[in-house]
DNA sequence: GCATTAACCACAG
DNA sequence: CTGTGGTTAATGC
């Protein structure tokens, strides 16, 4: 983006900062905004029929949320909420729009991501389907290291349930599969913490999972 | 049938 | 919030 781009979209953008655990969006709320995740961690997660709630993915910084909103600004139809302290910027959907349509080198950016996107939820549909917990925990396990962390040794900012929410199991079998897979020296974990110790046996339960 | 897997429930730290 | 144990239902030999 060139810097007079840059300053348009400051210009236009909000800063909130958020705390663990705060919702960044609603789901349900009315929405008029894109957010754009400067630092911090989150999650977008989304109530199921159920009534239990369902993470979508984890957003990482430099990263927008609820870019859906272009299409109209109604409803978000998922929330967001903190999981590490986190800056956001939020840019009213008109300026963002204006950017879009002036810009094709922003808007080709855009595309990018929305590609990477999809594609992962792709994966992570089939992944999903597909595995059993020991696979879907170490794929999560591997995601916080490689694409979140980027260290094999990190303090996991999500609690249980959230990890369970995450890959679509109930928080005791994440208790267990976590147990097991800690005793069986694969990982070493305390609390929140977590070692990554034999990375080549936890990319085969990834895969065998 | 029998074994495995994972959800559901209850309860304790 | 987290871990554990018992129970139960579904699925696969």
């Amino acid at each position: 983006m060139s810097p007079e781009e840059l300053e348009y979209l400051d210009m236009n953008c909000t800063e909130v900062d958020f705390k663990p655990g705060e919702a960044i969006i609603r789901q349900g709320q009315f929405s008029s905004h894109i957010a754009f995740m400067k630092s911090g961690l989150a999650k977008i997660h989304m109530q199921g029929p159920t009534g239990r709630d369902q993470v979508l993915k984890i957003v990482t910084p430099r990263t927008y949320i609820g870019l859906q909103t272009i299409i109209s600004d109604k409803i978000h139809r998922y929330s967001a909420t903190g999981l590490e302290p986190a800056r956001v910027c939020f840019i009213d959907i008109r300026s963002f729009k204006e950017l879009i349509s002036r810009n094709p080198k922003f808007s080709y950016e855009i595309i990018i991501f929305l590609c990477q996107d999809e594609i992962s939820y792709y994966e992570r549909f089939v992944n999903l389907a597909q595995k059993q917990i020991g696979g879907r925990l170490a794929d999560a396990l591997l995601f916080f290291a490689h694409e979140v962390y980027h260290e094999d040794h990190y303090r996991l900012s999500l609690s249980r349930g959230d990890l369970a929410a995450l890959i679509g199991v109930t928080r005791e079998s994440v208790s267990r599969a976590l147990k097991e897979i800690a005793d069986s020296g694969v990982i070493g974990m305390k609390g929140k913490e977590i070692h990554i110790l034999d990375k080549d046996r936890l990319i085969r339960i990834s895969r065998t999972g």
